[in-house]
DNA sequence: TGTACATCAGTGAACGCGCGTTCACTGATGTAC
DNA sequence: TGTACATCAGTGAACGCGCGTTCACTGATGTAC
């Protein structure tokens, strides 16, 4: 796989790159069916026009940022959940995961938060079907734990469901915090810590109806 | 207070909730943030300086739509919490009662679940303030059921902040079984009622640390 | 009850501006021989 | 290695259009006497 890009592709990519770059910085203030073609290319410093070379519209950079964001996303989520530790331990990392990536990303992460109930359809979509695959790895992640054992399917995926809805609210609560005193930085991942903690303790003594 | 209001009052009212109503209409389709001014009076028939009459921006009308959103929407967050009957019962019911929510106000959920990480800080900070009061009285309404002895307001608090998040995320997975069959829509009133039962559980098994 | 004046919700023309999209183009890169 | 042709990412002018905002206005409603 020594399959080198040719100059014209390489600077096709860069060139595309720099748009969907340019596209969340401009998404960190409005939303995507706000942006404008126009306002993005100038933002990179190319003709209007050439964002046509790229994506046929705004709506379709929306779903290549969705692939950006959680596309990559998949291996940490499975190592998330992986039962390796006591419980406290899983908890801890976990939250810890979460601030971390939302301190490296966090353009990616209000986007996702912004555009997961937006208004343009195709990029709600693509993210519904990101998580929708987030949530059955959780589930094959949870499978392997014994403490599963006897756990109807059905509960698994209900399950899995109700941690990644808690991993991006958690995640869009870090996002507020980002420009504030470390102290409600602390109270966030102190709140998601015992959220966590209650519905470990749930799991624990779940009894399949 | 047989105060009436007078006949020129009475009709500026009138097109200020007819500017509301045709705005939420067109917020179905799209965000806040690229509703433009124009488009709301034409839909009601109105010239666009109209508009000015009532609101300064289309932000401020959103900040409005919070308000009538979720302004009324306080009393009935208290019965949803209320410790009447046995837990399965009152998880029944709370199900029940955000399902009809949603059948009723669709177009209000789809606002507030659109616009809670949207592109309009005013609006955000309106939604984000509402919520933070239903927190608070679910938490005021949880101290006072026996189950809560011996717990932290902390904790409390925390599953207050549970509870109400999770209300919107089952609204919001409602919302989109709206136009779908009957039996995806039981599959989201199942799914909610075991997250339910399950955060229940745990805090039935919940030890202050 | 009638009159004279004040208020003010809604009007309509006008403005400058940025938008998305089309089109024919250019010139560097790629390819065939 | 060199040449002749093909490809195609990015250009720049042009278009028609709807936008938000200003302004002076109108005429029904409200108020004072």
């Amino acid at each position: 796989m020594s399959h080198t890009l040719g100059v014209r592709q390489a600077q096709k990519q860069r060139t595309r790159q720099a748009l969907l770059d340019a596209a969340l910085e401009l998404l960190e203030e409005q939303s995507l069916s706000s942006l404008g073609l126009r306002e993005v290319t100038r933002a990179v410093g190319v003709a209007p026009t050439a964002f046509y070379r790229h994506f046929p519209s705004t709506a379709d950079l929306g779903v290549a940022l969705v692939e950006e964001a959680l596309g990559r996303l998949h291996p940490m989520i499975r190592t998330t959940v992986t039962p390796d530790g006591d419980s406290g331990e899983r908890i801890a990392r976990a939250v810890e995961l979460i601030e971390g990536h939302v301190r490296e990303y966090p353009s990616h992460v209000r986007f996702i938060a912004r555009e997961r109930h937006g208004g343009v359809q195709p990029v709600r979509a693509a993210i519904q079907e990101q998580l929708g695959r987030f949530t059955e790895e959780v589930r094959a992640e949870l499978a392997k734990d014994p403490q599963s054992a006897g756990w109807h399917d059905d509960d698994l995926l209900m399950l899995a469901g109700l941690y990644v809805d808690q991993m991006l609210i958690t995640a869009s609560q870090f996002l507020e915090t980002l420009d504030a005193p470390d102290g409600e930085r602390r109270r966030v991942a102190e709140t998601a810590t015992r959220r966590l903690r209650l519905i470990s303790v749930g799991r624990r003594h779940w009894t399949a109806a």
